[in-house]
Formats: C-alpha cells, sequence, structure tokens
DNA sequence: CGGATAGTTGAGTTATCTCAAATGCAGTGG
DNA sequence: CCACTGCATTTGAGATAACTCAACTATCCG
C-alpha cells in the first residue's frame, strides 16, 4: 500500500507506512491513506488521492454559505477558521494545523459559516466529498475517524466556550499557546518547548476575545517573568509549570 | 408502525405518526422511530424505544468522565450541559429542551467532560449505545440523522463561542433569549411570543459569562424599555425587531 | 411561620477597552 | 542602497463595561 503523498513534499514523514505522515500523526488516519485502500482492495484505478493545492499567506481559502463539492485537509502550515459577523467583530473559532481540516462537519455538509484563511502559506488537499461518503459507508476504520473527529472536535469547542465565558484574559492567552504547542508536539512539531509560532498579535486577540493592544501587553509580561520567549517567529515555553498555572489546568 | 411514546406522555404529539411528537419536531427524526422501524422491519421482537426515566429539577444526571452504556434523549423539560473547572467557574454549554441530547458525540463516546443537570422537572428516554451504533451502519436515516445533528451543533457552538469572545453583554443575554425562543418554536412551544422559561438568572449568567447581578440589571433594564416580560416563569417578547438589533442579527 | 433560594439595588473596584502616538520591521521601487 | 509604504508592535492615559460586595426584599415550600 502507497502512502507517500507525493505532490506534497512537506509532511513527508520520510517512511511509507501509514502513521508517518504529519496528517496520520494529527489523527491516527490519513484520509488518503483510507482512499487509497479502499481503491486497492476493489482493484479500481490508482488511488485517488485528493489535489494539492498551494495558497500564499493571508489569503481568504473558503468562505461562509460558499458551496464546494469538496473537503479541504491542511497539509502544511498554518490556517484558521473563523466566524465573522456585524461590524466587522471576528472570532476565530479554530487554529488549523497540519491535519486538520476546518470543520468535520464539513465531510458532510456542503457550506459553512466559517471563513477559512491562511496565517502562513499553506499547502493542502482537497478531497472529492463523494468520494468520501462512499467510503463512510464501506469502511470502520474511516468511521472511526470520523468519530474520532467529531468528539475532539466537540471538546476543544466545549473548552473553547469555557474560556471565553469564564477566562481571565491570561488565562486564555496561555491557553491559547498551550493548546498549540501539545497539537504542534502531536505533529513533531516541538523541540525543547519550542514551536514555529507564526500568529500575529491581532490573530491572537481574534482567537481569544481581547484586543491587539491587551494581547501585546500580556505578551510583553509573559516575557517579563520568564514565562516564554518570542523571537523570530517562534516561541518557547521557558517555565511550564508555571504557564499551565496560569491556564489553570484542570 | 407504532410511534406513540406510550411511556412518555407529556411528548405526546396526538397522532400516532412520525413527526408528530416534540423529538421529532426537534430533529426531524426520532431515535424511537428509526430504532423500532429497524426492528420491524427484521421480524424482530417489539421494538426497544429506550427506557423512560424522570428527574426532579436541579438534579445532576450526568457527571465529567462517568462511563455509561446509554445515550439519553430529552422528552420532557429542560436541562443544561456544561462545562465545570477550577475554582468552581462554570460556563453552560447548551440549555437541552425536548428533543435534545447532551452532545451528539455522546453517540460514540462512553464518557465525555459535560456535566447535566436538569433545570425543571424532566423526562428522557435512555438508549442503548450499541442498539443505535448497529443502526447507524445498516440505515440511511438514521446516518443523515447524525450527520444534520453533528451540523447543527458545530454551528450552534461555533455562534456561542462568537456570542462570548465578541458580543456585549446585552448582546449575549438577548442572543440566548432569541435562540431559546426560535428553538422552542421549532417544537411548537411558543404562543404568542410567549414561551415557558424555567431560567433563573444564574443560569442566564452561567450560560452567557455574565455575572448573575449584571444579568439582573440586564433584565431589569430590557423589561423597563419594553422588550420583554417576564412572569410566573414565563417570558413574552414585545418588541421582536428590537431585541434582534440588540442581538446583532447578522 | 421559618428557612432557603432567587431577585433587586447601590456603591465602589478593576479588568479590559479605546484612542493616539511612537517605534520597529519587511518589502518595493527608484 | 535608500526612501517609502504598509503592517505589526509597543507604550501611556483615560474611559467604561462588567465585577464584587453587601444589604435588602420577594418568593417559594414545608
Amino acid at each position: 500500500m502507497k502512502h507517500d503523498h507525493a505532490d506534497a513534499p512537506s509532511i513527508f514523514g520520510g517512511a511509507a507506512e501509514p502513521g508517518s505522515c504529519t496528517i496520520c500523526k494529527a489523527n491516527g488516519l490519513c484520509l488518503c491513506a483510507v482512499i487509497n485502500k479502499r481503491e486497492a482492495e476493489r482493484g479500481g484505478p490508482e488511488a485517488p488521492l485528493g489535489t494539492v493545492h498551494k495558497s500564499p499567506a493571508r489569503r481568504k481559502i473558503s468562505y461562509p454559505k460558499e458551496q464546494s463539492e469538496f473537503v479541504s485537509v491542511l497539509c502544511d502550515g498554518w490556517a484558521l477558521a473563523s466566524l465573522c459577523l456585524s461590524n466587522g467583530r471576528r472570532q476565530i473559532l479554530s487554529i488549523l494545523l497540519p491535519g486538520d481540516m476546518s470543520s468535520g462537519a464539513g465531510m458532510f455538509e456542503a457550506t459553512s459559516d466559517r471563513l477559512v484563511e491562511t496565517i502562513t502559506e499553506v499547502t493542502y488537499r482537497r478531497y472529492r466529498r463523494r468520494d468520501l461518503t462512499v467510503g463512510f459507508l464501506e469502511r470502520s476504520d474511516l468511521r472511526q475517524f470520523l468519530t474520532k473527529i467529531w468528539v475532539d472536535e466537540r471538546q476543544q469547542s466545549d473548552r473553547l466556550a469555557f474560556d471565553l465565558g469564564r477566562g481571565m484574559s491570561d488565562e486564555r492567552v496561555s491557553q491559547l499557546i498551550l493548546n498549540l504547542m501539545t497539537r504542534l508536539d502531536k505533529r513533531g512539531m516541538v523541540q525543547n518547548q519550542t514551536m514555529e509560532f507564526p500568529l500575529r498579535q491581532h490573530h491572537i486577540a481574534d482567537a481569544t476575545g481581547l484586543t491587539p493592544v491587551h494581547v501585546c501587553k500580556l505578551l510583553t509580561e509573559f516575557r517579563q517573568v520568564g514565562l516564554i520567549e518570542i523571537s523570530n517567529r517562534s516561541l518557547t515555553i521557558l517555565d511550564l509549570p508555571a504557564l499551565r498555572r496560569i491556564a489553570g489546568v484542570a
């Protein structure tokens, strides 16, 4: 069984085994692999791995209410899903990392209210929704994949609601940082408590429901007391226990 | 095909047809009906409609981390699902109305972090999870039911995050009221802009991320300017357009 | 009637926002 | 290489939405 993501070099895991690429690491299963396998078993044509797309930084790649017959999975780079309403207010609902999709519900619904845009330059893979839904009927591993995503997303948005509704500003920001750290770590993208950190302060603000100005003040304070270090678009956690304490880990 | 919910009188729709009970109205499909049908087609035993349970007001009926082989669907009364963390802070994630379950993800996961408790006295129906998952494999209407729930929940929690992160206090409260009104209306539980309203102010506070005191002040202001009227645990919207305007309907 | 829970009101505090100006930094075109 | 433009970050001062605390009243239920 092939699983080399040949067209998306940056998600190469080196090996060609399942579980080796970033998408697999993130989800425990890669849609490519699943579709691949299905096709192989049927003796069908070479697997439709999904088409690869690239987009520069700061581009909108999916609009609210927009119909699409495709499901996109991020392969490389950072993106975000947000809800924008009246008077230009926006709330970021999720920072998308390699292996993520805008929302698992998108595998069934052709439209959503979410706006998806890139943060860095990204590579993503588009699958035809129809190809996937056929698979859902037939493959138990794909169904498991789905329910796992559902459960994970539920937990993430519950936690988000809690933080936004009940957290102080410093809790929210530290929670965001820790959350990203955990998710990147699962993908093998953290070394020495250090991670790539392409977020602008206004991203952090929109994700935490705060003001860019206030985010700035919080971050400088975090730095001053030796919690974190930011330089060169990368972030290091210097005092993990303290940061967790602020985030109010239950 | 029977569909009379015989043991849960208050969700009687009068007729015995699908679409007639509150659960059907809420979801477009009732689990009872689906399981019923499946069993009937197989010539199996009389359908396992799920066992009926009752609980008085203000009782916890499902705890975080608690394992359960059952999935509960509310038949009558109000309940809530919340996330409680450190120092007793709580965020209500969803007000549960007849036809709702704590979370659709609960149909696959035996545990969650949510605390579910009753607001009024409630009747609910418990289905064995195993009975449902078997159905998912076989019945396309049940799968559709599932994906609809997923999509709806996604939209609800996106909106919640937006309100908590980016809404002023008056927007949040009016949004909550309108949301409840809409959902109750779908269930045929609104007459003349009037609905049953068993929420205490501290419920509203926990749902909107505010303080009970502040909620009180907002509600009295809403009443003074003639937006709503509350009496006898029921709420009437007197000026719908104005309330929508405050809620910031997009 | 008494005790608990819920709602109301006012006074004072504080976390966060708004506004505004200054600085830094990256990319562009001359 | 420099000046320039546009974005991101920093800093300070003042405003305000929402909170805390505390006392008082109303309502419900046995």
